[in-house]
DNA sequence: CTGCTTTCGCTACGAGTCGTAGCGTAACTG
DNA sequence: CAGTTACGCTACGACTCGTAGCGAAAGCAG
């Protein structure tokens, strides 16, 4: 994969890759406004091409240059932007992730089952299977990306729980924290409990998710959670 | 990923990959023996190397080029074995699940808990975890593969869980069942979230699997299944 | 309008992988 | 023994990677 790397990038003349994660949503050229801006239309068309080669060829199949010639882009514009597969596609799928949001519905039940229900329909779309289940293998070697990965998407998601948590807590269906540390942990399993249920069960077990068995799953979270 | 291809194989000349999942243990050549007996310590050789590559370089990083050097083998002789790279690792990977066993330690929980331990500890491993998230990655576009995964490794672990239930039913921990289908899904679900919620503790959070963190799953689980 | 700067698309390149084919040789069977 | 199959080796065409160099386009400061 690594390929050729002859002198190892001597110095890079440019920041490389403008969008570390959130850019200007409008702003062409938002910082030194010296010399041509970046086209913001060839920004948006990668992005998408990279979306749609994903979901039809896979990590594998990705090719930087079937990307660029789908997004109308000549390739060297690929690499002027992103130094690797890695981080476009991590900026592909991130914002598929913005759309996530905790409900206050009013119970603690209803919070859940709609959180599984919003995952849930992210997770069914092809471009969402291919790209996180490939982005979390590389992650796995990777040490910098894994830490993009958790700033661009475990996190925002972990923000969830803790909101569903502290709305549960002020209407009195949840004890208040005793500790911040012990309160740390208890986020964090909800979370990988909630996370990695759905992603097994509709990536490795290759079955959806119905209201029926989001109905069940949640019996399952709030057993010791509500008063016994 | 395909390069070339030319005339899309004509027709293989032998039935290619002795090891569909679990090969004879030791019969070097138990079908037709009419020519030169395949090594068996080729085969050993190469899926140790293939499980080696995979923990340092990853998926992509893997080459059927490297894995044959590195087990002192042609790359022809790769090719005369597995089809493709997906092949090889499924089989390199497969192996390490067959030491997974239910224990039966008298009680619901303790078998959790020793289930939940055996899991992490496999998961701790480098080779499962850059292996296992690739070929999930690669199921997803892959049918076949996706069958080989289920077959190898996703049953073998289900089957688990239904012990476990007989066992704690026998017991009289758990009620038994009203009926097949409500049984069949309550297996489903309890095996997605020990399997998802462990792996994406390990793989996606990235943090451990302690005694302490296995107790307070294991509380979580056990709510709504013991009475109350 | 005139430079200056930066991005653009294009082409070409060396390095590297893929999977196959052909060869002579080794190993085992009847 | 002959027959059959697997082995290691080399070479091959097709493909991807990431970079470099070019001339042209697009904005900004004077």
């Amino acid at each position: 994969m690594p390929a050729a790397q002859p002198p190892a990038s001597p110095e890079r003349t440019r920041p490389v890759c403008p969008t570390p994660a959130s850019p200007a949503p409008e702003a062409v050229n938002s910082a030194r406004g010296k010399g041509r801006p970046r086209s913001a239309a060839a920004d948006r068309a990668i992005l998408d091409a990279t979306r749609e080669a994903l979901s039809e060829l896979g990590w594998g199949g990705l090719t930087m240059g079937h990307v660029a010639s789908r997004a109308g882009v000549a390739k060297t514009t690929l690499y002027r932007r992103w130094p690797s597969k890695n981080e476009l596609v991590v900026d592909a799928v991130a914002t598929l992730f913005d759309d996530l949001v905790m409900p206050d519905l009013g119970s603690l039940r209803a919070d859940i089952e709609a959180v599984v229900a919003q995952f849930a329909g992210l997770l069914a779309r092809p471009e969402t299977q291919a790209a996180l289940l490939a982005l979390f293998a590389e992650g796995i070697r990777d040490r910098q990306l894994h830490r993009r990965i958790r700033e661009a998407i475990v996190d925002p998601q972990k923000r969830l729980v803790r909101q569903g948590r502290a709305a549960a807590q002020a209407r009195g269906e949840l004890e208040a924290d005793l500790d911040t540390e012990s309160a740390h942990e208890e986020v964090d399993i909800i979370f990988d409990t909630i996370a990695g249920t759905v992603e097994h069960r509709v990536l490795v077990s290759g079955e959806p998710i119905t209201p029926e068995w989001t109905r069940r799953f949640t019996d399952l979270l709030l057993g010791p959670l509500t008063t016994c």
